[in-house]
DNA sequence: CATGAATGAGGCTTCATTCAT
DNA sequence: AATGAATGAAGCCTCATTCAT
């Protein structure tokens, strides 16, 4: 066993190695310009090595998702599983949760995103689109349920809560693409967190039947 | 003079030939995965032709967005300038423009916000880049300066007009890039309209001082 | 007649045109960077003139040489012809007039011996090379012969006259050549004129039988 | 070591194959007309491969008359040093250093002198530019400084001795660019050495102050 | 397992040339 | 005769992927 175990773990570490340089290049070049020797040389492997972990590239960036959306759902999940949270609770752990995540890992998040609303989505296997969807779904599900226990208490405005789940997805999603844009439209610092912080809390209160 | 304007119409028409065909054919492929000659043949124009008209790829790719954004930009405007409006009214108003600039050409639409949240952005050219910056600064300031208006007549929350406006674009983006993915995710129908009605309404409750 | 005679120096007129605007254009950019079109803007005119005066680009290009080589030959059978001149004289008149055909058109004899050591060469059409042929062929002719001359009367070592004339048109091919490379590669200035004297000198002195 | 050795010879003989690929095929087709692909299947590789081993087309034909440039510095350089030569056989010398080179490979010499004589030298890349301004400034350096040596010692004719070392120079390629074009012009056989032999002879009695 | 040299398909783009007006 | 828009063949080069070592 011991032998097996240890092949395991370096197995899933020179994954991570990889996953690590694939993170950077992405990020700085892009999915299109990044190429498999640019991510091998960060890695300070072969490309040929890169093949051995991940069946190629569009595999590999969509990775990259992967994990952060497990760690997502993850989070989600353990929101929802709280006890005792008022909904006003709930909502605002639900904030934290992604707020963590992004803080968690920023770039990836970022990563994550541009592959949602990309091209490279027509372009994957089946079983990785297939892994994405139920990740995605799982995530959308346990907002959309904390959405609608709020609006069965009737503290939220009655709307459908997956379509309420959606619309903070696509909040979520849009601030942070539009931030990124920025940058290099404008050359602008980020003002990412800043603009989160009040994109949440107008959702919020939007959806809050009465606001005080 | 008559040649020349007829030579004119002639030379427009056939830009608008070969936009029609790229819109199509970056909708279906994506950015990278379209190629010239598939524009061209979708045109039923020969290759060398669409380089007459456009200095290449990247340039023929963003001025479908260049063109809608000068389109918002005017609906923007006009919302702005009118009279008489009161706060409520001026971002439902604001709100439909948004939504007409969207039925006005969903795909150019989606090929928007897909170039502005994409690493093609990073690869434009800098007079390109310059135009698409001069646009895109010039919506929002138009609608942080209506948020602004607000504000000062204490109907809407105290957060600075530029974040607002931020976020409400954000939400519009994300909102269509979202959709777009979930169709491609879940195979599923286009909940668009119904989504960015939600999305809308959120929103308007959110800045609002007040929700009876 | 007299439109016929019109017509004909009409057209010639808009040949010299073209041939003018191609000198232009085939020295600044080479024959392979030149375009067309670029040939056309100098000349004022549509690309498809251009066709109606010249076959393609090839014949355009061998043309500017066609021109300057019959010059040569009328000057350098004038040499030839011309009665009384001594060997040194006769030999003196040569010089001038391959220098009095240099200053006539530099930039059109810099292209015909870039045509003449060029891969263009290999690409015309027969009848095209034929021409060129016979043209520098008769001037070589003129050449040696004079050499022979020279041969004969004992004041010239006794090499082939053939060979002689040989090295002479290498000579001042290779002189010219040459200082236009140092401008690209020093970026120098042009001292042409300076060593083609040197080399006419030291020619002079070498196939002299003695020198004082 | 062995491993990093074998590897390096391999590498460089590689190059070699391509190098004689390119060499064939360039001097078949000359610059323009020659493909990439041609070369890849003279050297019976794939086109791919070729660019692992040189950054673009001109760097390939430039690399062929880089290696015999340096060839022909050492030669030079050698004949400089040499203790102990009168003026007239360090001429001599001179003489037989460029004439082997050209013996050593005479498809490279037509190929270098072809590039300096031709619009390519326009489109290099300033490096590979500064590269061949060095060894040529060098090579005719050694050849001004061996003039220079005549003249102070009464022998050489009174000019300076840069332009001699251009004018022979000049006469060299001359000859052998107007041998080459002979070839296609005529269709005659090759009187290459023999010219060289004229040219240079005439040369050398040319700058001698006297001769018997 | 790891390597990295080699592959070769395929894309963007240019430009000489044509031809309907 | 002149135009100039359109053509489309062809070239350079990149880069994801493979496979012999």
């Amino acid at each position: 066993m011991g032998i097996q175990e240890r092949k395991e773990r370096e197995r899933e570490r020179r994954r991570q190695q990889i996953i690590v340089a694939a993170k950077r290049v992405f990020s700085e070049k892009g999915f299109t310009k990044a190429t498999m020797e640019d991510i091998a040389k960060e890695a300070e492997l072969s490309p040929g090595t890169i093949y051995l972990y991940f069946k190629n590239k569009d595999e590999l960036y969509a990775s990259l998702s992967l994990r952060i959306l497990q760690y997502l759902n993850i989070r989600l999940e353990h929101v929802a599983q709280q006890k005792g949270l008022s909904n006003d609770e709930r909502i605002k752990a639900l904030k934290e949760a992604m707020f963590d995540v992004y803080n968690f890992d920023p770039l990836v998040v970022i990563n994550m995103f541009h592959l949602q609303s990309s091209e490279t989505l027509k372009n994957l296997s089946p079983e990785l689109l297939a892994e994405i969807k139920q990740l995605s779904q799982s995530s959308l599900k346990v907002i959309s349920e904390i959405f609608a226990a709020g609006i069965q208490d009737g503290v939220f405005i009655e709307k459908h809560p997956v379509a309420l789940a959606d619309v903070l997805w696509a909040l979520f999603s849009g601030v942070v693409l539009w931030e990124e844009s920025k940058k290099i439209i404008n050359g602008e610092k980020d003002y990412l967190k800043e603009t989160l912080e009040v994109a949440f809390d107008i959702f919020g209160r939007g959806i809050s039947k009465s606001v005080a």
